[in-house]
DNA sequence: TTTATATTCAACCGCATGGTTGATCAATCG
DNA sequence: CGATTGATCAACCATGCGGTTGAATATAAA
């Protein structure tokens, strides 16, 4: 999980995922529109390996990655944890339209 | 958008996180589970405020952080581009048994 | 006022990141 | 075959991160 989420905090990475979103490519192809060197590029991609969001199967020179889509949903779902927070907020706003005593836990 | 992700990758701001979820507390609250000094927790907190995603209020000496919810939802957000892709390999397979030709695109 | 509490600040350490360059390897093209 | 292409590897460098310790700040309690 964290490594998926430190996946997710790099512009040039996330560029790669929106990419591959619309279908396979190889990692000169991911590191073509970037203003790095290939090398670098292909850290990148080591990285969102290793975050299991991308497989690459080698054929023959090229190593073609495609995007691995399930620690994505993970993650998403992990961050909807704070639709909670809303649904509580909503409650206590109603709470204070339903009963008009002084709100509790104003510990000021 | 960077630090958004940057601040959710690490295990123990996404439990401060979760803890605000259900109500704002002080720094020394969000540091207590964690197996690390109150200062290493307090420059959590401050990660976390850099990226929008807690708010700080200081009563007295007791420094009080509530969650800020937008952030996440924007990053939730973005992450369900991946949804296109999904929709896309239904395509696909949708077009595979409608016609039987040849699958383009296949390039090997 | 003295003491204790809540928190930050500053300096430091070890280690990972993100980038570079130069060399290497494997596969394809002439 | 040799030359070129696609990609990795290894070494290096600067910077940032996550943690520590020790001191400083500000408020609250005795």
């Amino acid at each position: 999980m964290d490594t998926v989420f430190h996946a997710l905090a790099h512009e040039a990475r996330r560029g790669m995922l929106r990419r591959l979103a619309s279908g396979e490519c190889t990692v000169g192809e991911l590191a073509e529109p970037l203003t790095m060197s290939l090398e670098a590029a292909s850290k990148h991609v080591k990285v969102l390996e290793r975050a299991g969001l991308v497989h690459r199967t080698v054929d023959g020179r090229r190593h073609v990655c495609r995007l691995e889509p399930d620690p994505l949903a993970s993650a998403s779902a992990w961050l909807h944890f704070y639709e909670q927070f809303w649904n509580q907020r909503l409650d206590t706003l109603e709470d204070l339209f339903q009963s008009r005593r002084p709100r509790k836990g104003n510990k000021r």
